[in-house]
DNA sequence: CTGTATCCTAGATGATACTG
DNA sequence: CAGTATCATCTAGGATACAG
């Protein structure tokens, strides 16, 4: 549970389950982020296993992010705590 | 997400799904938490509708916890939770 | 038994400016 | 565009002692 223990990593990853996102699109689906959390979190996911990054060695810099399939494994909950914020906000 | 963006808060209410616990009961099941922080998470958890505390006016003093409706709805992700933690340990 | 109060530290998070 | 570095801040969390 450490894993997903911080304020952003399920945000991310939730994110990422319509397939993968260039870095400054994924950053701007999350509303708040500072950059260094946003560069800082995604490492934590990378090294965690969870998420993958892709860099092509174009200019200007393409980095893409996707989830991994560990990451993929943890679908089912990330929506059920989407769907859980969200009927919630109704009652 | 704010609701169990905590590193307590989910294992709390886990634990609870199995009916109410007495608080000292209820605070052995989770591991390296401190008195300071059971009760303060517990407190928060009670404010945000999430979980019931019943205090019996007896001696020596005991009191209860359990899940509101709204806590219950969050089973399926709490032990949607449980089990990636327990397969993922073994992967 | 249960809960509160206080002191204290590490880590999380932000804002900003800068590099390739 | 993507990422890093630095400085400053806030809060989560732990240890301990005390109270009803």
């Amino acid at each position: 549970m450490n894993l997903i223990g911080t304020k952003w990593k399920p945000l991310i990853m939730f994110h990422l389950l319509d397939g993968n996102l260039r870095s400054g699109v994924l950053q701007k689906h999350i509303p708040g982020i500072s950059n260094k959390m946003f560069t800082q979190t995604v490492r934590e996911l990378e090294k965690d296993g969870l998420i993958l990054r892709k860099v092509y060695p174009v200019v200007p810099p393409k980095v893409e992010y996707g989830l991994t399939e560990r990451g993929k494994s943890l679908e089912t909950i990330l929506r059920g705590l989407d769907d859980w914020g969200v009927k919630d906000s109704n009652s």
